[in-house]
DNA sequence: TCCCTAAGCACAAACGTTTGTGCTCAGGCT
DNA sequence: AGCCTGAGCACAAACGTTTGTGCTTAGGGA
């Protein structure tokens, strides 16, 4: 026995208690009342009744005759991670000043389960949806966009997204790691370690790519298992970070992912007595308001997440409020690197 | 011109093209088959015509006809704070098992805007919502209440709200912080400085409660200016530090009310080249993945976010499948404090 | 042969809006 | 007096479901 929906004055409760028909009440509050002739004696009688009743229109009912609902999807890999929150944070604002809300998935890292919540978006009826993909798959993205429903990609694209018309948005990750990469270079380091996330994701390519750019620059050879881990979290991370400092005696510098990846890095050098800058230089990818506070506060390259989330926002809006579909395109926010003081010169 | 839903396959397509009645479809499809006498082979060909046809059940329509929308509303201050994304992640999760969705509102720490957010979320037809309230006033809570629409707050209970009959899940900041502060003076510290939050919130009242019932406990008497700051933010944190600082010279602990006010805090005590734990000790209220790899790891009281949550959601979806209203009740969640290497022994 | 029963489905109303069209009445003009 | 016009509102359909009830047919028993 479920509940049913509480408030249930309607407008035909309003008609009746002011005496007219619900038409005309509402078209008075819908704000049409001299394109409809009507006196502005009953559109105040109206406006009256409404209020004493406690009126809220039923937007369940405004969706399925208007066949809009307003409401828009987002999907991320986990809502509780800061990248992403900061994300949601963007598109709800934005969503709420145009009149829309959003309907918020989590996935929980787990493409099953952002399948059958793509579905359940679709079903909803929602008029486009943002998602952050895991990454890994790609058929269900192409799915939707076949379907007309307006959707943008957040952050990983696929491979193939980048093939195919999906228009997403992301962050400049192979310009920004060549940057931070150089920075290393051009304080004398030539072996450096990096940490990676989630393998085969387009965060993951790129910063490999930028990465391989920084070296071919500076005529340093590249040496493929200088690449560790396999996963964005503190345990790969760590993990991978020893792994390196025990088959390269000559690493000077590591490169971690993220911030999670760059933590995992702290302990496992710590753990070995060692200290950054010192013994190791270490730079991450991704900010982090904490970052400044730590023991030795990171070199990072700050994805600007603010950026990245009006951007997805504006380009669904607009979508939705022109109901044109807009043509592909691969929006590229740059990232900035931001020195601080984990960089240490060698000879 | 806005836009309208894409996939557009209804009931009555699938009846089409399969020869039969939409009522019969309905019932197919919803497994309701032998109830009402469909044969087999009808609801197969059904089946396989929905599918072929991409059939995606309106949800709207649903909605508007049982009188339920299977959606919730979740509002908090600010979802790119860590604490309020862990309590949301949470929440998604348990809906998403349960078969509901959230709509997430953002109320960017405004009153006003949560407000507005409220009644648009009554206007959605939500079946409960779980509200993080800025804190300040109430009337609008107390409102939707009265209105028989399941609501339940987390977080910040306002003075009101724990006499009126609103469920209500919070963490003990009472208990958590007399252990806290306990610990300080076991070790010594006499002259401790409080961090405080937004003034008149409840975890700002209850940790100055707890404070001073630990003060009490111990026969120190209470200084009313040894408390100082208006946010849980980093300037006010800092602000407030370096004021404490200046006026109390035999001050040798400071408690924060949270991590950014901790952090605030840090940048103070650094600024004046004094150092934690050695000159000041620092404890805080909220943990945090990378408090741990803080330059001193801080000794924390660490809310247990992710029961918060489930707490919340659990008891609104009870609600929500029993049709029935909860009684009042203020829901404790305990707080554990975690010992790290912020603290001094002083004499 | 007739009636009854059950199988197998169709009809139609309802949920609360929005909106195109039609209806009525009063007043002014001829 | 008759007609026209515009003011002021009501009627009804439609959006896509769900569900109570009614209808038709086939088959079996008397």
């Amino acid at each position: 026995m479920a509940s049913s929906i509480p408030s249930t004055t309607t407008l035909r409760d309003v008609a009746a208690a002011t005496g007219v028909s619900v038409s005309t009440v509402s078209r008075a509050l819908a704000g049409k009342a001299e394109a409809y002739r009507i006196s502005q004696p009953t559109v105040d009688l109206i406006c009256r009744r409404a209020n004493e009743l406690g009126f809220v229109p039923s937007q369940v009912a405004r969706s399925l005759r208007l066949k809009k609902t307003g409401l828009i999807g987002v999907l991320v890999p986990d809502i509780s991670n800061a990248f992403f929150s900061a994300i949601a944070h963007e598109i709800t604002r934005a969503a709420s000043d145009n009149g829309l809300s959003v309907v918020l998935s989590d996935s929980c890292d787990s493409v099953v389960r952002e399948k059958t919540l793509l579905k359940q978006l679709q079903g909803r009826q929602v008029e486009g949806i943002i998602i952050c993909p895991i990454g890994i798959e790609f058929s269900h993205l192409q799915g939707i966009h076949q379907t007309q429903l307006p959707i943008i990609v957040v952050d990983r694209i696929q491979q193939r997204v980048s093939r195919s018309d999906i228009i997403s948005v992301t962050t400049d990750h192979r310009t920004a790691t060549n940057e931070l990469i150089s920075r290393l270079v051009s304080h004398g380091h030539r072996r450096i370690g990096v940490l990676q996330g989630l393998p085969g994701t387009a965060p993951c390519r790129e910063r490999i790519a930028g990465y391989r750019e920084a070296l071919r620059k500076y005529r340093i050879p590249f040496d493929p298992h200088l690449i560790a881990g396999d996963q964005f979290t503190i345990a790969s991370g760590r993990n991978a970070c020893e792994q390196l400092l025990d088959t390269f005696l000559d690493l000077t510098a590591v490169f971690a992912m993220s911030n999670q990846n760059a933590l995992g890095a702290l302990q496992a050098i710590r753990c070995r007595g060692l200290s950054v800058p010192k013994d190791i230089s270490l730079v991450a990818f991704d900010d982090h308001p904490f970052i400044e506070f730590l023991e030795t506060p990171l070199t990072t390259a700050t994805q600007d997440v603010k950026e990245l989330g009006q951007v997805a926002a504006k380009l669904l809006i607009d979508q939705i409020h022109s109901g044109k579909r807009l043509p592909k395109t691969l929006h590229r926010i740059p990232a900035k690197v931001v020195e601080r003081h984990s960089i240490a010169t060698v000879h």
